[in-house]
DNA sequence: AGCGCACTGTTATACTGTTTCATCACGGTC
DNA sequence: GACCGTGATGAAACAGTATAACAGTGCGCT
């Protein structure tokens, strides 16, 4: 995410936070600022030695952030990476998915209506209901895929 | 898993390997029945715990036997839980949704085509080429939803 | 016999996440 | 101002998950 980017990440968080009455300490902005500025996935461990760099942190510190960061919907946890990215729209609550590449690391979020309209119903049919969706496609990009083709 | 399904399943698995060529070896074998005879998903160290039960072993044994398990298909990893369970069809290569019960703990299996589909071509629309989707709804499931909606 | 290969054993370590208790800052109330 | 409840933070220890690295074993092959 570039500087311009992120500044607008951040202050459209602030807004949100305003508009609900959360609070957007400097701590979980901080939290939020690291892992969008990264351009990959991001561990908390990865963040906790970051956030280091501005005095001493230990693993809860960063572990409540993101917890608090998550419920707020401003970043995501890739299960299959044990690693958070930011939301590229948290305005609304809404169930991602995500294209994860193992050649670059670059993770694509999406937000398709079919596929979560799929699972639904699959869920309806079982009287399952879902509260948390959680889809990860691991897999080489176009990029990748152009690169490693040629070898 | 009863006590039947359990042996049909370890007889087809035998099957399986002895078809592709590759070894179902007394340890492979063992860890693929831990997790089958479990009604729930089981985590690494909890068949550790129980493969000590016949002597020393040490976390790479479970670990090496699951991700050749894994490999075959026998077995699936349910990354939200950081556990396994037995696959209930293993005889073709599939891509599996999981909806996970957070108030049982039980797991259902699925392989819904319209699932598959959409993820599919979504993928293809970016030039995204999937290896592995990983889906798993976390939920309720109608058993812990009437128990619950009564309360 | 000598070699390669797949499988297993063993030790240690890295990485991920939680529990627990103490402390601090803020807002409301008397 | 003094009191108190609540949410946020600090700090130490620990629990759970996974892998690295290297040695040993058994088996088929030439």
């Amino acid at each position: 995410m570039d500087e311009d980017t992120l500044t607008q990440a951040l202050s459209r968080a602030e807004t949100l936070c305003a508009q609900r009455g959360v609070r957007l300490t400097p701590q979980r902005r901080r939290v939020l600022e690291l892992v969008c500025r990264a351009e990959r996935p991001v561990g908390a461990y990865e963040l906790l030695d970051q956030l280091r760099d501005g005095g001493p942190a230990a693993p809860p510190t960063v572990y409540r952030a993101l917890d608090w960061l998550l419920e707020q919907g401003l970043v995501h946890k890739l299960e299959t990476l044990h690693a958070f990215i930011g939301c590229t729209h948290p305005e609304h609550p809404h169930a991602s998915q995500f294209l994860i590449c193992d050649g670059c690391g670059g993770v694509k979020e999406l937000e398709d209506k079919a596929i979560a309209g799929s699972l639904a119903s699959v869920a309806a049919e079982s009287g399952f209901r879902p509260s948390r969706p959680v889809v990860e496609v691991i897999g080489t990009c176009s990029d990748c895929a152009a690169k490693h083709g040629k070898d």
